[in-house]
DNA sequence: GTCTATAAATGGATAGAC
DNA sequence: GTCTATCCATTTATAGAC
């Protein structure tokens, strides 16, 4: 792994191109276990599906990633890193933008990753994954980042009277993280009769709303 | 499996000592299966656990259910019998409860099952056990009959303006069958700041309510 | 039907040549 | 760093005695 490389993007202009390589092909490797853990899970996805997926042998994949529990924990951060660029290119577009539409914005943009394939199902409580993730200090350093973002503007939201004031502001994180893995828009795209944005839509609208008229 | 004894209950009266034996062997197999599948999903449950759970040889669940899948099949069908009998004692005992409060009612049950660690994680796309269980027809009938009646209760909802008229009442159903394996519930749990019954109010709330201020 | 013991297959991880 | 070949633990499933 060249952590170094991805810690000190000023040294990135200059790197060698056999550096380069190295670095492209840990992103197949990354890409192929992201879209593997959005589609069927941790437990079961097995390294040689992600080898295969990949072209190259199994035992060159663990001169990358020492075990199969990093080599998941690399693909959630590079999910982490992703939700963290799209927040900075919302805060950086329009301050102006209500902290509630901010929110829509978020968890639209989970949604797009899902219905991608791209956004890895969440390990049960006492996979060994978790234990990896809860030790993994880029993980845990994003999710933290991401959840302030989050928190302000739903306490701001609320301030403003445009999100539930009765709501805990952890309740209402934790509801904008599970519907980024909410399996109604699974649901939905297998009936087949609506299209991906319609779907996004309808879910959005089930989770801002409510499921009662207004 | 005594498949019998089960679809025929006008029978269950003069059942043998030895049978009665037999089921209660099963219904404990099925109840250690079912709160297997509910802590760590159809993947990571192996039959050795359950095996040790029940206190018999692996071999002996052999004897009862012919694959894993089939253990875990039989689990799933238990818990959709527990959801047509809550429905029957729904639809028992008070006719003039309206439609929306009777899905309330419904959610609330699902939420409090997942609650009590009863509730099975629904398997990814590809598992085994979805092929198992599309071809599981104990499975498959009561799961129609399941929706149809969430289903007359959905549009009746909508037509007495109670529910939201503009979400179709497949994308509807679809949110509750999510709602009942909701991950915010053991999100919450894990916070410690909640009781059972504050996590159930909050989430109902921003399922039936939304995120947003009314 | 329950057990012990074991088969058969899978999957995570590694050795060692190139 | 990549490969082939292999190790070893785990896991599903079965054989056969009682």
């Amino acid at each position: 792994m060249v952590i170094a490389a991805q810690k000190t993007p000023s040294a990135s202009a200059k790197l060698s191109f056999r550096e380069q390589m190295h670095i492209a092909r840990e992103d197949a490797i990354v890409s192929a276990v992201n879209r593997l853990l959005a589609e069927k899970g941790f437990e079961a996805m097995t390294v040689d599906e992600v080898a295969a997926e990949v072209g190259i042998a199994k035992a060159s994949l663990y001169k990358h990633f020492p075990s199969k529990e990093d080599l998941a924990a690399a693909a959630m951060v590079r999910v982490m890193n992703r939700a963290q660029a799209f927040l900075d290119s919302l805060q950086a577009q329009d301050v102006q933008t209500p902290p509630i539409e901010q929110l829509r914005a978020v968890a639209r943009w989970t949604m797009q990753v899902q219905l991608a394939g791209e956004m890895p199902s969440l390990p049960s409580e006492n996979s060994t994954l978790r234990a990896a993730l809860t030790t993994n200090k880029a993980y845990v350093d994003g999710l933290m980042d991401v959840s302030d973002r989050l928190g302000a503007w739903i306490t701001a939201a609320q301030a403003s009277g445009s999100l539930n004031p009765a709501l805990p502001p952890i309740a209402v994180l934790y509801t904008l993280y599970a519907r980024a893995c909410d399996p109604v828009l699974g649901f939905l795209k297998g009936a087949g009769l609506y299209t991906d944005e319609q779907i996004i839509d309808m879910v959005l609208s089930t989770c801002f709303d409510g499921l009662r008229t207004r």
